[in-house]
Parts: structure tokens; sequence; C-alpha cells
DNA sequence: GATCGTACCCAGAACGTCTAGGTATACACC
DNA sequence: GGTGTATACCTAGACGTTCTGGGTACGATC
């Protein structure tokens, strides 16, 4: 629904979806809702960007998938995050921080 | 010369650029050299993609284009900050500080 | 039995960055 | 005078990711 503002969003939604399932398994639909959820909505996945990323994770071994049953009793496809993906976890976690500090530096600083 | 971690760039450059020109009127090829000294190469802007957004940004009416001479006595187009420009500087750190803060809550936070 | 929310899927558009070329000029050096 | 390096700009096309806007199916609720 809302939205406009998520260009942003850009390079850091592999790394959003691969941090939620660290947590454990989960089901796409739910990973959009509870990144929502955490950041009161600052971070809005759409279905349409969210799909092709775990298509694309699942691609490159950092997540498998699974059919399974939803909380509620639907047809869910569970992911889980795989040992490689783990890791890759790690490094866009690093760059994350690295690349916020630099930019953080330039935009909050006097000038 | 060295990369291939700046897919994170994607919808900052626009406000790192006109955060550098918020200090002063500065040529091209200079913002992009203040940013990687600042940043200590942690932001890295291409050619190729510093002089699009450039024009992307003037033809906004974000920024104001004038010829001149650089230090070093080359032709070199000089870039000032509209008051337009500012204005959506200010609308645009914003808006970093709150994703910054959303996608440092999410990839730092246990789980 | 219509509507809403869940849960998935997809094609094509839109957008921004990067690659990989190119021009021109100033300066240092041999 | 010729060569190389750094400065400073420009561009077309490739590329990758996200978004738009469509669609299916099913359970629950009224």
């Amino acid at each position: 629904m809302a939205h406009h503002r998520t260009k942003l969003l850009h390079g850091t939604l592999d790394a959003l979806i691969l941090k939620t399932l660290h947590q454990g398994p989960r089901h796409g639909y739910a990973i959009a809702r509870w990144l929502g959820e955490v950041t009161k909505d600052a971070i809005q996945v759409e279905e349409g960007s969210l799909y092709p990323a775990l298509y694309r994770l699942e691609r490159k071994g950092l997540l498998q998938a699974e059919w399974g049953r939803s909380e509620l009793d639907r047809r869910a496809k569970f992911y889980t995050l795989t040992k490689k993906g783990r890791a890759n976890l790690e490094k866009e976690v690093e760059d994350w921080a690295r690349f916020a500090e630099a930019v953080s530096r330039v935009l909050m600083g006097e000038g």
C-alpha cells in the first residue's frame, strides 16, 4: 500500500532476509511481515521484490526451501538458512556496518 | 580500480553528492575524490555513476552548473546546491537516518 | 455467497549503477 | 620534442534489483 521511500532497500534486502531466517525457518510472507513489524514499517518489502529475492538466494545456495503448512494451516514454503547462507550473512553484516558508518559520517557531519 | 562491494550505494549517491556540495561549490571529479578520502574508500564513486547522477540532479533543479577552471587550471564544471537542493538534502538525510536505524536494528540485533 | 486476509507466483517496466570505452589538457621527465 | 601520468569530462549499453500490476487458491467470517 504505502511506500515510495524505499529505493534505499537496494542491496540490503538479501541481508535482511538472511538475518530474519537466522532466527529459524520461516515462510516468505512471514519474513515480510516480521521485517515490517520490527522496523515499524520503515522497511516494507513488496511481494514482487520478496519472492524473486528468495529464489535468488535459494539458487545461490544460501537458503533451502521446503513446503509445509503455515500457522493458519495454509500451504507455505519454509526457508532455512544453509551453512553457506550463514557465512554470507556475516559478510553482508560487516559490509553494511562499514558502509552505513561511512554514509552516516558524510551525511550527519557538519558542513 | 577496486570495488565490488557497492551495490549498497544504490539510492544514497544523490544524497552524498548533495551533502558534499553543501560545503560549497565543487566540480564533479573533486566530489568523487572527496567522498573517497573522507570515507577511506568505503565509498567509491565511479565516473560512470557520478556524471549521470550530476545531470539527474541538475535536471531536477537541485544543482546548478557553471563552467570554470579547476585548482590545477583545467576546465571543470562547478556545481552549486540550489535552494531546492538544500531542502531535498534535508529530507534525504532524514530518510537515510530512519532507514539506516531500521536496518541496523535488524542486522545488529540478536537472533 | 461475497469479501477479506493469507500465501504464493510471474512478466515486464523502471531505475540506478557500472563497464568500458572515449576526448582533451597540463605537467614532469628524458 | 616526445612520452607518460593525472586531471577532468563524457557516453552507450549492459546489468542487477526492485516495483507494478496482474494472477491463483483457500479458509474464515458474516
